[in-house]
RNA sequence: GCCCCCAUCGUCUAGUGGCCCAGGACGGAGCCCUCUCAAGGCUCAAACAGGGGUUCGAGUCCCCUUGGGGGCACCA
């Protein structure tokens, strides 16, 4: 595999939320820089003022913190190809777009957006294929042209695109793309307030900080061929390009909607990482999972992200779209949950159980720890799972304590007997009071089924538990035979 | 409308001309284990979109159709 180190580099605009697609997109970029020992930046594209959200910046960072894919340069880390926030890297565009106009490449182009319009308006009567500039500015000798922009006109900068031929641009997953170059336009490279466009800035910055794989959207494929003649016309080295496939709704009709978001929000689903996290979603579990989602793999695993960088090759990336599968989340979560050793998942359950209101000492939650792991698919699954652990008193139904085929009067007398043996027992290991109560079960003609489903609602208060002996130990003697005793008391008033 | 991309089980995918009457994973069904719920083990159902080529031989190469996706801004 390549062993020359890649820098590779994820570039959100701060106009919303930092979502999936992103976040996989920064996964890949960041696999591939682990795996050759190359660097994974940074770099904010904020160069459209408009539609700038405040926040997202954060967001994006944070988002990328959580997953463990912090970047090694970036607008917070600094580095030695800065500044990392384009709206920061003004004069560098100047310069280059100074430098297409020089070599005819490019032009200033003075038509007012009204205008623009109009002529867009006109061919959209004439039924044309495309609607492109029509060239007025490209024709106007360069020396006026230059005198008007010395003038201070306002003007934008245009990319002089050839009328004729082919433009062939190679992306290393779907191979050649060719394209007729009477499909392209001579698109707007520095806007009339100065800022370049995505397509010369992305090109710029990709080549002055020495990008070597450009890893992004399918949706930036349309405009491929600009940017590969935007880089030929500055003679520079081409970056091995990369286009990612989008993610479909689960229902794999189409993209995510606004709509699709709320009902994933509603089911405890969501697209977006910054809301992972009060989801009960650990990122070893959100790696894993968008890993999967564009990333063939022979054998689908878990993986762990060490894992995942041992595995990675950029050519085994898949470039069809993908449906997005909660489901499957759920399954990497819950297998990483698994994974982790008890210290740290008490210390991941911890927050979720003090938000429910539960006063939690470590001492309890490492021993509930271990009884409750290969139960939970989120974190906030320990809520109904521990919860009972604790509290003082449970509120068993009544109904509930009534186990199936007998009345109130026979739970009862199983309560009351095994009040009984369990309170004459030594200590409340789970070994000592499990087997005299298989004992009594065996003689009161009984099933398991039935005694432990009453004590298990008496003593938890709800009809799944973690397992009834494990957990009456970690509850206590006192605090055990208490419920049962309350129990004894709810049956006995039926 | 025009341009571009994509196409294997419901979903994510393996497969780079013979090893494939197509393998894995999620989900589904069943069985086992079992004090509930899980976890775990075993088994089953489930796909090469359609049509033409090329070839001794095609899921794998080419073309068309169909379907899906993306794009046609002084947004990224």
């Amino acid at each position: 595999m390549n062993h020359k180190p890649a820098r590779t580099r994820m570039a959100p605009s701060p106009t919303g939320r930092f979502h999936l697609g992103s976040a996989r997109t920064a996964l890949y970029d960041f696999l591939l820089a682990r795996k050759t020992g190359g660097q994974f930046i940074l770099r904010l594209e904020d160069t459209d003022q408009k539609r700038y959200v405040p926040g997202a910046e954060e967001e994006i960072m944070r988002s990328l913190d959580w997953l463990g894919l912090t970047p090694d340069e970036s607008p917070l880390h600094g580095g030695p190809y800065g500044p990392y926030r384009q709206t920061e890297r003004r004069e560098i565009y100047h310069h280059y777009a100074k430098v297409l106009v020089e070599k005819g490449a490019a032009y200033p182009c003075f038509c007012t957006p009204e205008r623009l319009e109009q002529m867009r308006k006109e061919q959209e009567a004439r039924k044309v294929d495309k609607v492109r500039y029509d060239g007025t500015c490209r024709r106007l000798d360069p020396d006026e042209a230059a005198r008007r922009v010395a003038s201070g006109e306002k003007h934008v900068i245009r990319f002089k695109m050839p009328y004729e031929g082919v433009t062939i641009a190679h992306d290393l997953l779907r191979g050649d793309i060719v394209t007729e170059n009477k499909y392209l336009d001579d698109y707007v490279l520095m806007k009339s307030d100065g800022l370049p466009t995505y397509h010369l800035a992305a090109m710029v910055d990709d080549h002055e900080m020495k990008i070597t794989h450009v890893l992004r959207g399918s949706e930036w494929l349309s405009t491929f061929p600009l940017h590969v003649n935007i880089i030929r016309a500055f003679g520079w080295e081409e970056p091995v390009w990369v286009h990612l496939s989008v993610f479909l709704k689960p229902s794999g009709k189409g993209k995510m909607s606004k709509r699709d978001t709320t009902q994933a929000l509603k089911d405890g689903y969501s697209i977006f990482v910054d809301d992972m996290k009060s989801l009960g979603y650990i990122p070893e579990g959100v790696l894993n999972w968008i890993a999967l989602m564009g990333w063939g793999v022979p054998e689908d695993d878990v993986m762990t992200l060490e894992q995942m960088i041992e595995r990675f090759d950029i050519r085994s990336l898949t470039p069809s779209p993908a449906a997005i599968n909660f489901q499957k989340l759920d399954h990497f979560n819950g297998a990483h949950i698994r994974l982790l050793p008890t210290e740290d998942l008490a210390r991941r359950i911890k927050p979720f159980l003090t938000d429910a209101g539960f006063a939690v000492d470590d001492e309890t939650l490492f021993k509930v720890t271990p009884l409750i792991r290969e139960r939970l698919v989120t974190l906030d699954d320990a809520i109904p799972f521990a919860g009972f652990f604790f509290k003082q008193d449970v509120e068993p139904k009544p109904e509930e304590l009534i186990a199936k085929g007998l009345d109130a009067k026979q739970s009862a007398e199983i309560v009351r007997s095994s009040y009984q043996i369990l309170a004459a027992l030594p200590d409340f290991s789970h070994q000592t009071t499990e087997p005299p109560m298989r004992a009594y079960v065996e003689r009161a003609g009984l099933t398991a089924n039935q005694v432990f489903g009453i004590l298990r609602v008496a003593v938890t208060g709800q009809k799944v538990s973690p397992p009834l002996f494990e957990s009456m130990e970690v509850i206590g003697r006192e605090k055990t035979l208490a419920r049962l005793q309350k129990a004894i008391e709810i049956l006995e008033s039926m």
